[in-house]
RNA sequence: GGCCUCAUGGUCAAGCGGUUAAGACGCCGCCCUCUCACGGCGGAAUCAGGGGUUCGAGUCCCCUUGAGGCUACCA
């Protein structure tokens, strides 16, 4: 067989040979243990948590061996490819803070020595590995019709099921020079496929980071190594980036163990070392029949990064709960270690869980309510405005013209607390959450049996208010008054004989809670007064039910 | 259909041949308490099923079942 011919009239423009290509990127100089990965998405036009979840574990794993992670943009998917997409990965990763060591900038610079770290930008490289390949027999044109979409693959599988045939191998795999010729001649575009030295009854074994030992049917199929627009789908690209840019570790779905022995095959007909994989479960959710599913953009909005933003959960919450999910161990560093930060916790490769996990938004919301606690009260102020300046401007203004009231709003139950409240897990729901302090109420909470004594307690409680100026004074102040108007102080006496008293201290707080908040709960009542000021405080109190 | 992966309470899970089978979320009860929240105490709830191996199995092997993935010139 001609093979080099064939490579000659198939890249007649490429001169270059592998080992040019290796001179400019030469292997790099690691220590011990040190990981080198990266996080390859593609544009898809948004973050999907599936995607983060992987990059957030290629960060851990760079970050606890001080190696490196670099980002690499795979669009080479040209139908996928949607405007603006990049531009939402960077905005995501950085964020949550995912810095890398070496990406391209949104305007097209190189930040290290192994770019450019967009695919669509190394078709070069691909051809010329693509040329040496058919040189050697590994690969070959085809002339074939695409296959593509859903549908063929369908009707693909509907024949193919009755086959006993192991092997796939293409018709056009060992086309003669002068057949290519005159495919060539006819202006035909070409498809490489790998010429597999495989037939179907071969064994691979593999190992995986997470999974362990693996081991599977051999790749028997002559796969697509570039289309026939010039690009190569994911196997190709990632055969010869992830050698070219030395990466080490190769984090991605599981999704990808099906299809690891072709890449093996791949690897070896390139002549490269294998690297090593990661292949991490799939986040699920349940569906209507109890069922597990994978998260999808379609039907759960969590499955979207930019959902977080929107609802304001802190950056550390998510980070938390998909370090749980990682590995469970950090719950327990977490108890023990309640006030640092996340970054200092550390796992191994080995650690992390290979069953798909189900979302749960109780746990993040638990998680995020933990993070938001230990945030003080100017913090959460902060963090508040910063929120609603993206996603409620108006009332960012409102916020950041009474900075001081709001940032005592915060630190309600929190700045000096042993035990901080928890009841908050996103800036979004805050503004619910105080809607008394921004208005007074329109509603009250109050059962209307509750209507007369409520009115007869707080005209006499208006006769002799006065602004209290500490917690205790206020409180002493109310018991005095429920006393002398027939409701128990002591509650044990209360619980024992209900109906000789008009109610109990908590009784008369609610009065005094539901005109002030218009709610039956609520932080300390005296710090809420004290935000209010004494003639907002007067002028509630007034309301009649 | 074929190939592959996974299987401990409702959820996340520890467990690496001998444990009263951790812990967290959620749920329930009690306590604390001006309500809520916080906190404290307690409770219900798990080894998918069946065979082996072994003195001994959640742990090792096999089968069954269930769930998920792949089976594209998508990643």
């Amino acid at each position: 067989m001609d093979y080099k011919k064939i490579a000659q009239l198939l890249y007649p423009d490429v001169t270059e040979t592998p080992e040019d290509i290796f001179k400019r990127y030469p292997r790099r100089q690691l220590k011990e243990g040190q990981v080198v990965t990266r996080f390859a998405p593609s544009p898809t036009g948004l973050m999907h948590i599936g995607n983060f979840f992987q990059a957030f574990i290629s960060y851990n794993l760079a970050k606890n061996s001080n190696g490196i992670l670099f980002l690499r943009i795979e669009d080479t998917d040209e139908k996928r490819k949607v405007k603006e997409a990049k531009a939402v990965i960077y905005d995501v990763l950085e964020r949550f803070g995912i810095k890398f060591d070496e990406y391209q900038t949104l305007d097209g610079k190189d930040i290290g020595d192994y770019g450019p770290y967009v695919q669509s930008q190394r078709e070069g490289i691909y051809k010329v590995f693509a040329k040496k390949l058919v040189e050697e027999g590994c690969a070959f044109p085809c002339f074939c019709k695409k296959t593509e979409g859903k549908e063929d693959v369908l009707k693909l599988r509907e024949t193919k099921f009755y086959e006993d045939d192991e092997k796939e191998y293409d018709p056009c795999r060992d086309l003669s020079y002068e057949e290519v010729k005159k495919h060539i001649d006819n202006g035909e575009s070409f498809a490489i496929r790998l010429k597999t030295k495989n037939t179907g009854k071969e064994r691979i074994k593999f190992y995986d980071l997470i999974k362990g030992e693996l081991e599977a049917k051999a790749n028997a199929k002559d796969f697509v190594l570039v289309k026939s627009d010039g690009i190569p789908p994911y196997a190709f690209a990632h055969a010869i980036d992830d050698t070219l840019m030395g990466t080490t570790v190769a984090v991605r779905g599981e999704e990808y163990i099906s299809s690891t022995p072709a890449h093996l095959e791949l690897f070896e007909a390139l002549g490269f070392t294998p690297i090593k994989y990661c292949h991490n479960p799939l986040i699920c959710k349940m569906d209507e029949n109890g069922n597990r599913r994978k998260i999808s953009k379609r039907y759960d909005p969590e499955a979207n990064m930019m959902y977080y933003f929107e609802k304001g959960y802190p950056v550390d919450s998510v980070l938390e709960y998909l370090l749980n999910m990682i590995n469970s161990g950090f719950e327990i560093w977490r108890k023990n270690n309640p006030d640092k930060p996340w970054q200092e916790f550390k796992f191994g490769i080995n650690d992390i869980t290979a069953v798909a996990p189900l979302f749960d938004m109780v746990k993040l919301n638990d998680i995020s309510k933990n993070v938001i606690a230990r945030q003080s009260g100017e913090e959460l102020f902060a963090n508040w405005l910063f929120w609603a300046k993206e996603y409620d401007a108006p009332f960012a203004e409102i916020l950041e013209k009474n900075k001081a009231k709001f940032t005592k709003v915060c630190a309600m139950d929190r700045d000096g607390a042993t035990k901080p409240r928890k009841d908050i897990y996103n800036y979004s729901m805050m503004k619910d959450n105080f809607d008394y302090i921004f208005s007074r109420p329109t509603s009250y909470e109050l059962d209307s049996a509750d209507t007369d004594k409520a009115n007869e307690f707080l005209s006499e409680y208006l006769k002799t208010f006065a602004m209290p100026s500490s917690n205790v004074e206020w409180f002493e102040g109310v018991k005095a008054l429920a006393e002398k108007l027939g409701y128990a102080i002591d509650n044990k006496l209360y619980k024992q004989n209900p109906d000789a008293y008009k109610g109990n201290t908590a009784k008369a707080c609610e009065f005094i809670r539901v005109a002030i908040t218009g709610h039956k709960n609520s932080p300390s009542l005296f710090t809420i007064m004290q935000i209010l000021g004494e003639d907002e405080v007067k002028a509630r109190l007034s309301h009649k039910f």
